[in-house]
DNA sequence: CCTCAATTGATAGACATCTAACAGTTAGAC
DNA sequence: GTCTAACTGTTAGATGTCTATCAATTGAGG
């Protein structure tokens, strides 16, 4: 009588398995993990610094300049200082940028769509319980519940 | 009521804080996660080739090719050909090798107590299941339950 | 034998992420 | 008013991972 796998693996496999199945559906839009959740993160609105906007996504800072770098090149986005505090970056989404993510956003709702289905209502508040105690003492919170 | 976040993304979130609390655990005995899987794999013997033992801890090939060379260089393992067929490689532990598995198994046991600790054992079975439900349609196993 | 397909790893190049250190900007202390 | 500390973001360099491609070796047909 096995128990299997540490847990704690178990639970980075799965992920990982799981959000490459994501990004693949997402490539197939033309899109990453990393700018979809910068796209939808912009779309929520009200994310005062980029410092904000990195925790909202789960990222840390150098992480988020490199993306944005990328899709402000991209034409996803425009970043211009504040007038009246010039270290602030205030970061805007293009036409572009709101058509990209109404392209990526069919195929994240598909997805969540997709893993829903996999369990009943009283199922998914349990999952919710016994993966919040992972961050029982750890810390995992990334900011507000969206 | 809101549900919060797609269980996706809790899923992939909440890993990603566990994987990051266990590199802290091991880099604090001077290990990674990617070594101390291969250090466990090797340990626990019996991988035909080099593509067994990256399946076996999750990675693809040029991956495990990339671990194992810094690995060789740091002295914690040998390679070399069989002489019966040149084209696999023989991975093999040193005694430093197995001393730094030793060291980073305390690390590992007790981050995976402090773990189990947050579950009941009928937790534990329904969380193993409800991760399970995630790879029904996507594929998610990574080799034998070791 | 010789060629050609299959097997096994390695190399090249890309991407996402991190920490540490830096640079510009602001605001408060004196 | 100037100096200094705090805030905001960027740069530099490292690590872990991937896909696509290459190189060496083997074995099976003809």
């Amino acid at each position: 009588m096995r128990e299997g796998k540490p847990i704690g693996l178990l639970l980075v496999q799965t992920a990982k398995a799981v959000s490459r199945a994501f990004e693949d559906e997402l490539a197939a839009r033309g899109g990453s993990r990393p700018v979809w959740l910068i796209l939808l993160a912009l779309m929520d609105g009200a994310h005062r610094t980029q410092a904000d906007l990195a925790a909202a996504i789960g990222v840390r800072g150098p992480t988020l300049t490199h993306h944005l770098g990328g899709m402000e090149r991209d034409g996803l986005l425009t970043r211009k200082r504040l007038p009246e505090n010039r270290r602030v970056q205030v970061v805007a989404l293009t036409a572009k940028g709101r058509a990209t993510f109404h392209k990526l956003r069919q195929g994240a709702m598909s997805f969540d769509r997709d893993l829903d289905r996999r369990f009943t209502r009283a199922e998914m508040v349990t999952l919710r319980d016994l993966l919040g105690r992972f961050g029982a003492s750890a810390t995992v919170g990334f900011g507000p519940d969206s």
